[in-house]
RNA sequence: GGCGCGGUACCCAAGUGGUAAGGGAGAGGUCUGCAAAACCUUUAUGCGCCGGUUCGAUCCCGGCCCGCGCCUCCA
């Protein structure tokens, strides 16, 4: 089966091959690293991680590159406030971007590079621009990239250029430009300022510069793929294409995927707004990794998602749902052989899950086909009718949906830990919920002692004294499950 | 103003020209000292409104209403 995929270039569902029949080769535009990343950010990155792992799934290999910017207006002034060169400032927010992806199990992708370590590169390309008329200088020192050498500029966003001056906000200050379109390649810098002696002269790089240049370092002039936020599309992908197939003379990426923004609460995510969360923020709130994971890749990614809380217990409910049958299936004592409906379910299950994900990755479809099989297999187990090599079929199904899901496998103590500990480094203790902080004064051993004490209890069949002991366990963040096996406890 | 997306049960959300997946929540049941958990069952004669095409439309076409996004730094 092959994976269709929207593109926008297209406008049309294509399939999604390596054009070298070997790796398909994808970039995917990163975090500009001057704050901690948002859900809304993290929505993108989890899409692409949904499409790189689909991709492997299909069993096409993937060399995916992803960018950090590591300088840009954001990032000097804000490192400027703090009294620090921006190589000061950027590390900590790369690292907490890093930890974030690992906490949502956002794979990494094989090369991550840095704008700053590739100031030659793009320097380079502006050279070669030059060269072909495309670029031009300013008294001031700016580099621009000539938008009249490149007449198909538009084809991504479908825009026409001549119509783009009406209403478009355009900075008419700009009077050295040919064209107030023109785009800034490079800026020129003074001393004191951010800035790298070069063949162009001192400044430092426009923003869609460090792409394109990084794109061709890893992937070459041409390749499969190229990701990234629909705000993206324009300009800056726009201006990748340009400034690229100018350089060139090729097509710069065949296929062109942009994931939709989110809402929160309804409405656009911004600070005014009130409704703006980073990871960490919901992970001290005590929602599990594994749920905002779920909740961010289970609308499909070209659909608006209204990202809510309640969305987010839904989630939790949702993947307490595939764990428990995942372990009621690994501890069911059955018969061995097979059954008919039993593979069928199995088989069928599997089969719409990649059905879903090939056509344009339909996770909420995708999904969907997993929950019918958690229930059939309820069901079959309910009346006693699995055998153990249905089992085995179900649970290698279940491994198929994790690998591009990701939630079933239960990896939600680390993240949770790891904020936690952020908080208490960072001076945030009074924005951790409190039952994360209870539930982290107890020690295993403690509780496993005051269950003990309960049983105790209840074999003496003081229930009285058993509810409370579950009551103050309770406020602690502590759940306690009488179970046939015995007591199971959890931290909430 | 230009471009685009969406309005499906209490909430979230797929989907198809032939009569509505899935999840959550609620209700009922099984189990239990109670509870929780778990499992099962159940919940839209109808898919924003009005026309049209059709044997037949939620799905196609036109109009309208509402919500949202991009066009500017933004994932």
């Amino acid at each position: 089966m092959n994976l269709r995929l929207f593109n926008t270039l297209s406008g049309q569902l294509d399939e999604v091959l390596p054009a070298d029949g070997a790796v398909l080769r994808m970039y995917a535009c990163g975090p500009t690293v001057y704050d901690y990343g948002h859900i809304g950010n993290f929505r993108t990155f989890l899409q692409v991680d949904i499409l790189r792992r689909a991709l492997r799934l299909f069993g096409v290999p993937v060399r995916h590159v992803m960018n950090i910017t590591d300088v840009d207006d954001k990032i000097i002034r804000n490192a400027a406030a703090a009294g620090v060169p921006i190589a000061e400032y950027t590390p900590k927010f790369e690292q907490a971007f890093l930890e974030d992806l690992d906490s949502l199990a956002v794979e990494r992708p094989e090369i991550l590079t840095r704008a700053t370590q590739h100031i030659s590169e793009m320097v380079h390309l502006v050279e070669r621009l030059a060269g072909k008329n495309a670029a031009y200088r300013t008294e001031d020192g700016n580099w621009y990239f000539r938008l009249k050498a490149f007449p198909e500029y538009g084809k991504l966003s479908k825009k026409d250029l001549e119509g783009m001056t009406d209403g478009a906000r355009v900075d008419v200050d700009e009077y050295e430009r040919d064209s107030a379109r023109d785009f800034a390649l490079w800026k020129a810098t003074n001393a004191g300022e951010t800035g790298w002696e070069t063949a162009i002269g001192r400044g430092r790089p426009g923003w869609h510069l460090e792409c394109s240049a990084m794109a061709m370092e890893y992937l070459g002039e041409s390749f499969d793929l190229h990701a990234g936020g629909e705000d993206l599309m324009f300009p800056h992908h726009e201006n990748e294409i340009a400034q690229s197939e100018s350089a060139t003379g090729k097509m710069f990426a065949r296929h062109w995927f942009h994931v939709r923004f989110l809402l929160v609460n309804g409405r656009k995510m911004s600070k005014s707004e009130g409704n703006f969360f980073t990871l960490r923020d919901l992970l001290l709130r005590s929602y599990k990794a594994s749920a905002i994971r779920l909740a961010l890749i289970s609308v499909p990614y070209r659909h608006q998602l209204n990202f809510t809380f309640d969305g987010l217990v839904e989630a939790t409910s949702a993947i307490d749902r595939l764990r428990t049958f995942a372990s009621r299936l690994r501890a069911a004592s059955l018969e061995d052989g097979s059954t008919a409906a039993g593979l069928a379910t199995a088989a069928c299950a599997q089969e719409s899950f990649l059905a879903a994900l090939a056509n344009d990755l339909n996770t909420a479809e995708a999904r969907a086909a997993i929950f019918e099989l958690v229930r059939d297999g309820n069901i079959a187990l309910d009346a006693g009718r699995l055998r153990s090599e249905d089992r085995d079929a179900m649970l290698r199904v279940l491994d198929v949906f994790d690998s591009v899901f990701a939630v079933i496998a239960d990896n939600d103590a680390a993240p949770t830990k790891t904020a936690v500990e952020w908080a208490r480094a960072h001076g945030k203790l009074n924005e951790v919920a409190p039952e994360l902080l209870a539930a982290s004064t107890l020690t295993d051993a403690e509780i496993d002692a005051r269950v003990e004490e309960r049983n105790l209890a209840r074999r003496q069949r003081n229930f009285r004294r058993a509810d409370e002991i579950r009551d103050e366990l309770a406020s602690l963040g502590i759940i306690l499950e009488d179970g046939r096996d015995g007591v199971r406890w959890k931290r909430k």
